[in-house]
DNA sequence: ACAGCCATGTAACTTGTTACATGATTTT
DNA sequence: AAAATCATGTAACAAGTTACATGGCTGT
């Protein structure tokens, strides 16, 4: 969606739109070429993208893809609906807590780490967010106050630690 | 891994596994019995669980695993180390954003649909988190830490928008 | 007799991940 | 001459999702 959502400004090929996604969304983790080509074959079989033709560029030719009518409407409708918010009640941490528990290890101290580990992304993340631009600066926000969020529910759980474990066992 | 960590307790069958899950785990979202049996394989073909036997129960018979010597080593590491804190900076909402200032679509709408979405989730979950046990108030918590989080990182980023906007489309 | 639960699995499909293959042009 | 960049793709593998197939036992 996020590629069709590109190519909406205007006719590209793969090579520029994984350029494109790089730096507009994801400066951390540049997208794998594989599946640029992939998605836009997808794109393609769905009748989102059509081919538009086969420019020689500097290099090999460009495949140039563009926006059908049907896909502007399926980009509109994502875009239109709000992600759902948090559907599964389900999280890594709380498993491994209760795992924990279950086997005589010990959750406490899983806890304590995750938190450590937790505290040393935040640093990172704070000075990325001082020193980065602006998409930068929101993206690292971003994280930060999930990381936050985990950082309020170790300690709640620590704090119910023993509760926790009477009714897991039982 | 959590299947290896329910079979840690003590030898089990996947029907039996799937129920354990469910209750323990995901209250809310069963696991397919598919999934269930597909990763028993997984885990008996990487040698972490064995087959013990099969054991006439009420009904079919049960194929009883029991974990290994190598299956508990993998736990015992996956248990001891941190969850990667929030490795890749990246997010839906984030490119909802971006993709709908570039586009000439409402940002901020976008947002304030996201806003009225999450808020409606997090009243239900409250009610949730008053109602149920323990397990559902912990994940009903953590599910609300991080809509919250979300929430004020909506705010935000509507407070940014213009600056967004320029940095996006230069 | 029939519904529902116990119990196991396969098959088809979709997506993501990683690695590999190819070859031209531009820069050093 | 070599390295980086432009540009496209395939292949192998792994995992999740849904649907289907099978059949015995239990309760009404």
């Amino acid at each position: 969606m996020t590629l069709l959502g590109l190519l909406e400004g205007g006719p590209s090929h793969g090579y520029e739109l994984k350029r494109s996604y790089d730096t507009k969304f994801s400066p951390d983790r540049p997208l794998p070429f594989g599946q640029v080509y992939a998605t836009l074959s997808r794109l393609q079989r769905d009748g989102f993208v059509v081919v538009e033709g086969l420019e020689a560029g500097s290099g090999p030719d460009r495949k140039t893809y563009a926006v059908t009518e049907a896909g502007r409407a399926a980009l509109d409708e994502w875009l239109a609906e709000p992600e759902p918010p948090e559907p599964h009640l389900q999280a890594v941490l709380f498993t491994k807590v209760v795992l924990a528990l279950l086997s005589e290890r010990s959750a406490a101290r899983f806890l304590d780490l995750q938190r450590a580990a937790h505290l040393d992304r935040m640093r990172s993340l704070t000075e990325l967010r001082r020193e980065g631009d602006l998409i930068d600066s929101l993206l690292a926000d971003h994280a930060l106050f999930h990381l936050e969020a985990d950082l309020r529910w170790i300690d709640l759980t620590e704090s119910r630690l023993d509760a926790l474990a009477a009714e897991v066992s039982g």
